[in-house]
DNA sequence: CCAAGAAACTGGTATAACAAGGTAGCTTCT
DNA sequence: AGAAGCTACCTTGTTATACCAGTTTCTTGG
């Protein structure tokens, strides 16, 4: 039971999350999104986040486009759906829910 | 992809939090737990609590006491421990952290 | 004694993240 | 042209956490 092992576990859900934001802001690819991510400092490794794109794609939730890249081979490009879009109200909602649950909890005394 | 899932999801890792945080403020046993956790809305059935009580003991975060109980069988009372007070204070900068993070992340526009 | 309830616990399953790889396309350099 | 290297995407196996659906043990009330 270790801190970066709390980390990981914390986090767990919110990925998901993140991603259905930075996808909602604009079309945009893996290495991007581990960009932002990153700077965040919501640290991705490509293992985790391939696979969730494939689950978000398989959802429905969004849509790729393979597009040519001119620096090396093709990228693709994700965008969100209209699903994916009412799909990230209600995962806003659970996110404010939550912080509102953890406040209730750890300001009580 | 459906939204309990995902409550579910987001709430992996956090439990663990909350859990110290309740047994911090004072001895309690099981149930106080579930009540405790049931009113802040963050819903945990038996089947995940103890085992989590019980990583927690092998971790040495807590520690917990048979009392007797005047309307039934015995209750074990967890209280926390120097190393489970220090333990929370990482996970207090933990959530801080992953609150700024996300809070990052969907700002943007 | 037996039923009912309270309290603690267990085994099997699902999900998500990670680690550590692999494959394929494109560019650069000799 | 061939080799090396980078970029981008993907896969397999492991781990950790939570859930579901039970079981066991203890205590009290009829």
């Amino acid at each position: 039971m270790n801190a970066s092992n709390t980390q990981i576990q914390m986090r767990k859900g919110l990925l998901e999350f993140c991603i259905l934001h930075i996808i909602f802001r604009g079309e945009v690819y893996a290495s991007d999104m581990i960009d932002e991510l990153t700077e965040a400092k919501m640290i991705v490794v490509e293992g985790t986040l391939y696979p969730l794109l494939n689950r978000l794609k398989k959802s429905g939730l969004v849509a790729y486009q393979w597009k040519e890249s001119e620096t090396g081979p093709p990228r693709k490009y994700y965008t969100i759906t209209e699903e994916g879009k009412d799909f990230l109200v209600t995962l806003d909602q659970t996110w404010e829910d939550l912080i509102q649950s953890i406040q209730f909890i750890t300001s009580k005394h």
